[in-house]
DNA sequence: ATTATTAGGGTTTTT
DNA sequence: CCCTAATAAT
């Protein structure tokens, strides 16, 4: 196979992307680099067009790899896909794009072996939550009473667990590091032989066996020559320990990507310094990135408003020219009640949509917290105007599986000719779950009778899923989905169904919406894309919101109630309203309401507490609008 | 049995 | 912060 080469200096950024010189001198970097950058800035095209330049100029020198690092899965994802449509398939195959804890999981999977000898684990261990593994730890193993351990610090345990790296000090009997010692063993050894730990103690373990191990540490840094760290301002201590275990040192050479002014996480452990840590341990240099490529010049505005607060120093944001001066809306709008806030909005957001040829899902619904509490009234109100509107949380654990994307995209190219992209992804997927390598030597032979296989499955599958009358029909359409596949060689391609009822929970969910879907429309294709969330509004809390984008961001109750933590985090919190306010491309509109039920109750609001928000909304002259 | 006090929840991802 | 549920005190 002919492999083309461009020289570095040759190289050319793809899709004609106009990169910042800067954003040019990051991509083309040798040496370690960080990249501050606020919302719309191309943080992650930044990454991708990296991504393609090491692998184009051979830089990333074959066989090693790119491992690129997130925190999400449809983050990793995302920056994945960006990799392979700039560059192919082919050189994408070096392109590794995983999680943290994909990362560490795999790390300890791999060489699991090789852990000293008091943190051994077993075979088969299981994940848990921190609350699980504490609960059963005082339930079936000790009492609270003899411990010489203060109520904070019983109530912040959890925090506690994976903080330090191991071996653990074993401490004095009773007190926090003898307690958090033995919940360690009592995890480690488990139920019945099998240990049973937490995400963060895969991450602690997988970075003690690197550190204790030098081969297998100079084994990760041989497999990749280049690492990048995406939203590196939530990066947790523990994260970045592993992190540094692995490439501390060493030749590799690290990108890390993030905005303070997004840093929405210190709360659940993120590390404030973490810049400063990377910048010394890791020798590296700072890029600062001064555009913003999504949101409208009046919306940079009021961004640039918050900035000023939060950095305390001027920052001179551009905006991309395909804006005109003073395109951009940002309003308060007040009302008097719930219920007529969840009127108005449902009809402007339907006007909106049939007049700007908007799609719902050009459209988002944020709330800082308690979205049942916030929105329910107007996805009501919504769906009188024939819009649909959902919690994105109720759906995004299941639409994030990869079996279930691959499940849904053959159910989607058996039934409609016109599913392309449904049939290659398939095809592919496939080919791998059943074991087939390019490397046999009969691989054309065996690829003929797979495309026959395959064929004839598609043909099945199409055949049970037009005759679905009924949920129980579903269910025998499906396995007809999970027979092909086979139940097996899907367990073994994606070992994490091989937790004991992972897989059933997961396929258990998917029938029972798929079937809510299509009893609702009788369209399997459109049943499909609703599922996967392409024909309503999403609804969702601020931090689910990060990293995302819309046209229309309408944010519900700017008001004290929902920024309850506001005097104690008031940073922290004035960082979500940029994370909520910087979503949007062309509208975002907050909605202030004189009275909102809550638990049953009429509440009178107020915007006393967050009186400063209001205050930079004014400042940056923001209406706040009460005639409709 | 009634009232006073206290603790907990509410923003999160991840195989 | 501010409501609820559980527990303690009267």
């Amino acid at each position: 196979m002919i492999k083309l080469r461009v020289t570095p200096v040759d190289w050319k950024p793809s899709n004609g992307l106009i990169l910042e010189d800067r954003a040019l001198e990051t991509v083309k970097s040798s040496t370690n680099f960080y990249v501050i950058a606020g919302p719309g800035a191309g943080k992650t095209e930044l990454l991708a067009q990296r991504a393609c330049f090491l692998l184009q100029t051979n830089t990333c020198k074959e066989p090693r790899k790119i491992l690129a690092i997130s925190f999400k899965k449809d983050a990793a994802k995302n920056i994945e896909e960006r990799v392979k449509g700039r560059c192919g398939d082919e050189l994408a195959r070096r392109f590794i794009s995983k999680t943290y804890d994909s990362f560490a999981k795999g790390l300890l999977d791999h060489f699991r072996k090789a852990l000293p000898n008091d943190y051994r684990l077993s075979l088969n261990y299981e994940i848990a939550s921190n609350q699980e593994i504490i609960d059963r730890y005082f339930g079936a193993i000790r009492s609270l009473d003899n411990l010489n351990v203060s109520k904070e610090q019983i109530n912040n345990l959890k925090n506690y667990l994976a903080t330090n790296k191991l071996p653990l000090y074993s401490g004095s009997s009773g007190d926090i590091n003898e307690l958090i010692y033995d919940i360690w063993m009592y995890c480690l050894k488990g139920n019945g032989n099998k240990s049973e730990i937490t995400f963060p103690m895969v991450s602690r373990l997988s970075e003690f066996l690197i550190r204790s191990n030098p081969k297998v540490r100079s084994s990760i840094v041989a497999t990749y020559s280049h690492i990048f760290l995406d939203e590196f301002q939530d990066t947790t201590s523990n994260q970045y320990d592993l992190i540094k275990t692995c490439f501390y040192n060493t030749e590799n050479i690290l990108t890390a990507v993030g905005d303070n002014k997004q840093r929405i996480m210190t709360w659940a452990g993120a590390d404030v310094e973490v810049f400063n840590k990377f910048e010394i341990d890791f020798k590296a240099k700072k890029c600062e990135l001064l555009m913003n490529y999504r949101s409208a010049p009046r919306l940079v505005e009021v961004q640039k408003i918050l900035i000023k607060k939060l950095s305390s120093n001027e920052v001179n944001v551009s905006t991309s020219e395909k804006w005109s001066k003073n395109d951009g809306i940002c309003e308060v709008w007040n009302f008097n009640n719930h219920l007529e806030e969840a009127k108005i909005l449902a009809s402007k957001i339907a006007q909106w949509i049939n007049s700007e040829k908007l799609n719902p899902n050009d459209i988002c619904i944020i709330a800082k917290q308690q979205l049942d509490q916030y929105c329910t009234s107007v996805i009501e109100k919504l769906n009188e105007h024939e819009v649909r509107a959902r919690n994105e949380t109720l759906f995004q654990d299941l639409i994030s599986e990869e079996f279930v994307h691959l499940v849904l995209d053959i159910v989607k190219c058996s039934i409609s000719e016109k599913s392309r992209d449904e049939w290659a992804n398939s095809r592919e997927m496939t080919r791998y779950i059943h074991g087939m390598s390019i490397e046999d030597d009969l691989y054309f032979t065996k690829l003929r009778i797979f495309d026959k296989n395959f064929k004839f499955a598609l043909k099945e599958i199409k055949n049970k899923f037009s005759g679905v009358k009924s949920k129980e029909d579903l269910k025998i359409a499906l396995d007809e989905v999970i027979n092909f596949l086979g139940k097996k060689k899907l367990i073994d391609f994606f070992p994490q169904y091989s937790q004991h009822n992972y897989f059933e929970q997961i396929y258990n969910k998917l029938h029972e919406y798929l079937w809510n879907e299509y009893s609702s429309c009788g369209d399997w294709v459109y049943a499909i894309e609703s599922l996967k969330g392409l024909h309503s509004i999403p609804i969702m809390t601020i931090h689910k919101s990060k990293g995302l984008e819309y046209d229309t961001v309408i944010f519900i109750g700017l008001e004290d109630d929902a920024f309850w933590t506001f005097k104690r985090q008031t940073e922290e919190d004035i960082c979500a309203f940029f994370v909520a306010l910087s979503r949007a491309k062309k509208r975002v509109i907050f909605t202030f309401s004189e009275t909102r039920i809550n638990n049953g109750y009429i509440r009178k609001q107020r915007r006393i507490n967050i009186n400063s928000l209001y205050q930079m909304l004014e400042q940056s002259g923001v209406v706040d609008v009460r005639n409709f």
